[in-house]
DNA sequence: GTCATCATGTAAGCCGTTACATGATTGC
DNA sequence: GCAATCATGTAACGGCTTACATGATGAC
């Protein structure tokens, strides 16, 4: 899972594994703070796959209080360390001489590889997958959208037979079970909204999809 | 987790792994489908260390078409199982020698420790917790409620100095933002209105609260 | 010079999975 | 007798975490 966050994160700025977790801490809040002992042997693993490579050099605009870039999701990035520092003098800081990972081409085929997958039923990869699907064509993002649709389907109509049909169930239980039913069907409207704005309008295989590497 | 889960259970009937599984199945859709390869280790630590025991006799209503008998998750397993058999003639099948697991005193013990367990972090392990909170005293399960309560919105407030007030981040990565925002808000709300119905009518202490063993 | 932070890594271990091996019952 | 299902287990492995070890840099 935690290959598609780190080559996600790649592909829009070469960075060294220590600012990396702080990206993926901010990409999706606490629940996915990376430990150092995941994320050292992943870098390790993908570097020797091809997938990444050290640059050393260039190390991108990561912390200081630059002007704001235009990045993805390096804005949010560069808001929160903006509120952990408050002092520009700390701003060169780190960005010297550490181990700087940038992503190749096999990495990006990996990456792309990674979007595409057909599994979609691992909630966490998936929301992975949205924060980096502008990675994909339009069509596979599409794709995607509605294959997780229909597992939420899936998961909704498996339940609709079973519970809170009766009243006998505890009442914890009970209530347990209709956040969740209500949790799926919140989901399910999430993604309708993302569906028809894929084709609602017209940018079909062009807009902002598949933004290349180095403008 | 699994402890939990099981323990949990046995709390309400005699168990052998086989059904145990299934009623897990049920107890939150797919997603916690616990493998035999979890389970059957799981049942070995537990009886170990006393907290089950096997009984191989009187091995509980499971899976016949029986009168509704009232019991908690039961009605729900029940359920699914005349939805799978169909045949009256089946209905006695498995119901025989196996291994069926009690809880013990010492269980009990050990589930009541599950669940007022201070961490209330992780997200499955606390909706496990809600399904089996009858077990606890009014009082400690408001507690819990409200322990986790406070973790939501620790969650709520960490993201809200960052994410989406600026738009410049990408359209899904704001999107995925938005939508964990609002969930994290229908989990407040639910957990409000558990929290009010708790002091709200005036069964602190009694009521269906801590119900025994067998009626 | 010392302390906090940045930065990289290794080792041990937990928790859970899939895959494999085995056998009893029952329907046909 | 054969296949499906019920039922119990073991082995190997995967992914991620915590804890530990190390060292550079910069603030004070």
């Amino acid at each position: 899972m935690f290959d598609l966050a780190i080559l996600g994160l790649l592909e829009e700025n070469d960075l060294h594994g220590y600012e990396l977790r702080k990206r993926l801490g901010d990409l999706l809040g606490v629940r996915l703070a990376v430990s150092f002992g995941s994320l050292y042997p992943a870098l390790g693993r993908l570097e020797q796959a091809g997938h990444v490579k050290v640059v050393t050099s260039q190390p991108a605009p990561a912390a200081p209080a630059a002007p704001m870039s235009g990045s993805l999701v390096g804005e949010l990035a560069a808001f929160r360390s903006h509120r952990r520092q408050s002092s520009a003098s700390r701003a060169a800081r780190g960005t010297r001489g550490k181990k700087v990972y940038g992503i190749t081409d096999a990495g990006r085929e990996r990456l792309h590889e990674l979007l595409a997958d057909p599994d979609v039923a691992d909630d966490r990869t998936f929301a992975l997958r949205v924060a980096f699907c502008h990675n994909l064509p339009s069509a596979s993002r599409l794709e995607l959208f509605e294959r997780r649709r229909a597992e939420l389907v899936r998961r909704r109509d498996q339940r609709s037979s079973a519970p809170g049909s009766d009243g006998r169930v505890n009442t914890y239980l009970r209530s347990l079970v209709e956040r969740d039913t209500d949790a799926i069907a919140a989901d399910l409207a999430w993604l309708d909204r993302l569906i028809a704005d894929e084709h609602g309008p017209d940018n079909d295989g062009v807009g902002d999809a598949h933004t290349g590497g180095n403008p």
